[in-house]
Formats: C-alpha cells, structure tokens, sequence
DNA sequence: CTGAAAGCGCTAACAA
DNA sequence: TTGTTAGCGCTTTCAG
C-alpha cells in the first residue's frame, strides 16, 4: 500500500476524519477554515495520496461502478455499444465495466453472479440465449438491471430495444418498392427472440405487398458454423430458387459472408440483385455500397439504458420495470 | 444487502470464522468434521449466501482483478486482443476488467489511476502515444503492469511486443520476390514508435533487394480523418508515380480503406498491383484475397502479458522487468 | 475441532 | 472548527 489516509492525517496532526471530510470536497460545507482546507488539499497531493476505493465502497455501500455484459466483445455492434455505454456512464460519473460472455449462457450466469459479489451497483445485459436463473435472480432480489438489445418479453425487467419487426418491414418493403418480387431471408440464431422478429417482419412486409411467402427464399444458417453453412444454404437456394431478386439478412455477419461467397464465385452480385441488412459492419458499405441497411441507434440505447439504470439503482425500492423501445433509421 | 456470512453463521449457530474457512475451501484442511463442512455448505447455498468480494479484498489485500487498458476497443485487434487477455486471465484465476482510453493520453492516465484506487492487482496497458507520467508513477512505485503491443524502449518495464522491423521487413520482401518494384509504403501516426518501425522495415527490404526507397512512394495519412485523407494521398501518389505495382500498408485500416479507394473508383485493382499489410481485420480477405498479411500471435501475446504480469505480482520485491518479442507468421 | 477478536482503509454519526 | 468512534463484511491469528 502507499500512502494513506492516516499518513496524511497524522503528518498534519489532524483526524482521519477532517482529512477524508475534506478531500470528498464536503470541506467548506462542514464549515473547516480556509486555511486547513488547502493545507490538506496540498500535503495530500504532495504526498502522492490517492483513496482506497475498496475501503471507500464497503463503508458507504456503493462502488459507483456499473457492468455491461455482452455475448462477443469482438462483435462491432457490441464493441460500439460499449463505448456508448462507457460515454454516458462517465457523463453520469460512473465507471462501467465491460464483459464478454462469448454467447455462454453459463458463462453469462457466472459473469452475473461475479460482478454482483464485486458489489457492482448495477448491470447492463445482452442476454444470451438460455439464460435465465441469474436474471430471475435478479429480479427476485430486486437487484438493480437492464436488458440491452435482447429481452424477454415474459419477464417484467427493465430493457432497451428496437422496433425489428417493424424496422424488418419496412427495410424489406422497400426492397420491393425497388422491383423486387423473389426476395430471399437469410437468418441465424432463430430461437432469439429478435431474430425471429426481424423474420416476421420480412414476412409481413411481403405479404402486405401481395407476394406471399415462399419458404423456398427462406434460409436458416446455423450459427456455430456459418462460414461454410451459408455457402452451402445459398448453393441450395440458387438451386431451388433461380429467379431471386433480393435478400434481406437478419444481420450483419450474414451479409458479409455471402459477399464473401459471391465474390469467391466471381458473381457480379452488384448488379444481378438487391440487399437489405439488419444493421450494419465494417467494410459492408465497401462490398455493397447500395445496401440497405437499419441504422441502429446505439448511442441512444446506451444512453437509455445507462439512466435507466441508474434511475433503478436510485429508487430501488418504489421503481417500476421500465421497457423502451427504440426506432430504427433506414440508410 | 442480501444474506451474509454472519447470517449463516447465526443460524447454524455457528462463527463466523468457521463458517469462512470452510467457504474457502480451507474446511479439511483446518480439520472441520465431515458433517459441519457439508452441513455449512449446504445451508449457505440453500440460504443463498455469496461473498461481498469487496469485503475479502479489502480483508486479504488483494482483488484477483487484473485490468487491460486498449486504446480502443472497436478496434477489432484489440477486441480480439482483450479476448486473448480475458481468455489467459481466467485461466489463472483473475477476474479481467477492460477499459478503452480512446487514444487519449490523459483519459488513460485517468484510467491507470482510477484502476489502482480500485485496486486491481495489476494493469496491462497498450499505450497511446504521449502518455508517461502515469506510467512512470507505476514504475517507481513497483506497481505491476505489463505494456502490450506498444513500449519505451528508454523505459525499463514489462513489455510483450512483436518484431515490427523484421516482419515488416520479411513481408515486403516477399512483395519484391514476387516481381514488384515499385512498392508504395501507406502509413500513419508516424508518431508511434511501432508505425516508424514498420516504416524501417519496408525501408531495408528494398535496400536489400538494390531498390533503395523512393519518398515519392511514401504516403502518411493522418490519423484523425484518414477515412478522406487517404483518397487525396492515394491521388497525390498515382499522379507521381503512375508505376506503382505494389503496396505496403503499416496497419490494417489503412489497407480497408485502400480498398474502398479502388472500389470507389472503380478500379481493377485485384490484377494491377500486390500488397502486402501489417495484421488483418474483417473482409479484408474477401476484399484483396491476395494480400499478404502478418498474421499477429494475439493469443501468444495475451497469455504472455497476463502471465508475466502475475509473475510480476506475486513476487513484487524482486521482480525484474521483462521484455518479450514474438514472431508473426506471415499468410 | 471451534470461537473471539483484531484489523483491512475509509466514512459518518455524534460529540466537543 | 475539529476529533472520537463505531461500523462496512470478511479473513486470520491466537486461544481454547
């Protein structure tokens, strides 16, 4: 250890007390003399205090620090969630702290249960699929929480998220305002609530066009293996379906890989066919300039999220779970 | 608060003591009957009891925590990077904490201080340009901290690197082996010392091979809107060397937006020049499959960190720093 | 085999 | 205007 506060305390013959009272800034408050204040202030500096924020927290039963846990820290939209998160957090003087679960549910659980013991004041979630004793946990002991991007619709927690049905729709719609009459789906991860959203709302938008549904356009990729799962759903799906016009991903990293499979294949795709993406990532705007893509707000849900947490961990008692859902924009 | 150690012990009528040394696994050890260490253990996790982490730490004087500080986590080398830490972290028993200080100096020298006041038990910190005070407050305090990616060679400290120079070096070679000539060199925050190293590097190969460099083949873009400034250097450049046949990019987001340079223009760039790039990021590959790539050892790195850096805590008094230069692979 | 009690560094009521 | 003191929840030495 270093310096502490005693070691000031007792170089200035003065209490822990003044001292601490003091360098938490309730000095002229507590009504102290001009004179001890700075005094304190300087030797402080001087001699290299700085305050034990373990010490700190356990005393007054607060560590000013908030955790995000998301399924891929190496996935752009999380990455970029976490600096939204961290920005608004910092603005509210608070710390964040960011995890990865790597899509564990498990993992998840025991990342939840770790921070919690860390005494974080409160947490930011993208849930994982599976997951659901930590959260149900959570709530029974009225811990403090917010989902982020994913929810649960059957559980009343607070959460952030956007509109996928409609923004689906809406992306999709205009893909056949373009002239697009066989316009494919491909979607992953099918059991997330999300996805199946962004699904529906394919559906919906071609059925409000009058085309109706062909399940032949739909393509499920699982997950674990996509990289080589989407070259062979696509074979497939030219095979079945020569006539397709258009795609819509469900997200972002389908997208990427089959522009990775048109070009391995030297298909001028540019040309031959329209694109829709659920959010976006890098390089996409390079490969396929004329996507369409959902904008999604995540300074906004970070921001959201963040005060709505903080909101929670305020009240505690008397508040109510709050969900918001967010718009999406179209570019 | 939820149930504490005390209210288990209470309620098996208990100490707290006894009931703490068998939670810790300390049970046989200490010689507890077979029926108290299975009675306390079950009625705490019947009771729900976990430990306030803050407490302990503060008790045992030491957290288990480790933090990594990247310049930014969005950056996919350094998500990948904080991956690699956190996987090596837990292996070991650490907790990790990842913060981004956004390339800002004094944001990160905040953040150094933040994560000591919070005692985490060491740092593992790639630098941003500028930064030192903080660092060197760390050194003369022996406080343990391991650089990554980026060092002082004038400074005496942990550091994990890789060879800049040589693998540099050996990768434009490669460029010249396969019949270019004309190797154009684009790069960025020449600042950093690794970026002048890479520079280095690309200098020798052509000396080596009897090319000698040509500044006019030179490009440096400027960090903060490279996104622009490298299409003006990349005019600047065809228009005074109209031969140029190959490229060296000092990092890989210079070579993205290379890429969108080419494909903006409408340029048939796959068959007109080769290139090479220090590390990779997302769609490159599916971009320029042809380009040469240091392929970094980011898990090595990773694991090397966290562990020099836990030798370097357990032993505190009589560690002495240490450097490591790992290889790249090229691919 | 188990318990009492001191202490980790800081805060905050209560005194003076 | 400043000091005393009792915690915060846990670990660990020393006694029994």
């Amino acid at each position: 250890m270093g310096v502490l506060l005693k070691d000031v305390a007792k170089a200035l013959n003065l209490s822990k007390a003044t001292v601490s009272w003091i360098l938490s800034g309730k000095g002229e408050e507590k009504g102290f003399s001009e004179a001890t204040i700075k005094l304190v202030k300087e030797s402080a500096a001087r001699m290299g205090y700085s305050p034990n924020l373990l010490a700190r927290s356990l005393s007054v039963g607060s560590t000013k620090i908030i955790a995000l846990i998301v399924p891929a820290i190496d996935d752009t939209f999380y990455s970029q969630m976490a600096q939204a998160v961290e920005k608004q957090a910092q603005k509210r003087g608070y710390t964040l702290i960011i995890s990865s679960s790597e899509s564990n549910a498990d993992k998840e659980s025991r990342l939840i249960r770790a921070l919690r013991d860390q005494q974080v004041d409160g947490l930011i979630v993208a849930p994982s699929k599976g997951e659901f004793s930590a959260i149900s946990d959570m709530m029974k002991e009225r811990y403090p929480f917010v989902l982020i991007d994913r929810y649960y619709p059957e559980l009343e927690t607070n959460y952030v998220i956007v509109n996928n049905e409609a923004s689906s729709r809406e992306i999709v719609s205009r893909l056949v305002g373009a002239g697009c009459r066989r316009v494919a789906l491909l979607t992953t991860d099918t059991q997330l609530l999300v996805m199946e959203r962004r699904a529906q709302g394919y559906r919906e938008a071609l059925e409000r066009a009058g085309i109706g549904v062909d399940p032949a356009l739909c393509v499920e990729v699982k997950r674990a293996n996509y990289a080589e799962a989407i070259a062979g759903g696509l074979d497939a799906l030219f095979e079945r379906c020569p006539d397709v016009d258009g795609f819509f991903f469900s997200t972002h990293y389908l997208a990427l890989e089959t522009m990775r499979y048109f070009i391995d294949r030297g298909i001028d795709y540019r040309s031959g066919f329209r694109f829709a993406c659920f959010h976006t990532t890098t390089a996409l705007d390079i490969l396929a300039p004329e996507m369409l893509v959902t904008l999604m707000p995540i300074d906004e849900m970070g921001a959201c999220a963040v005060d709505m947490l903080l909101e929670n961990i305020r009240n505690k008692e008397e508040f109510r779970p709050q969900g918001i859902v967010l718009d999406n924009r179209i570019g």
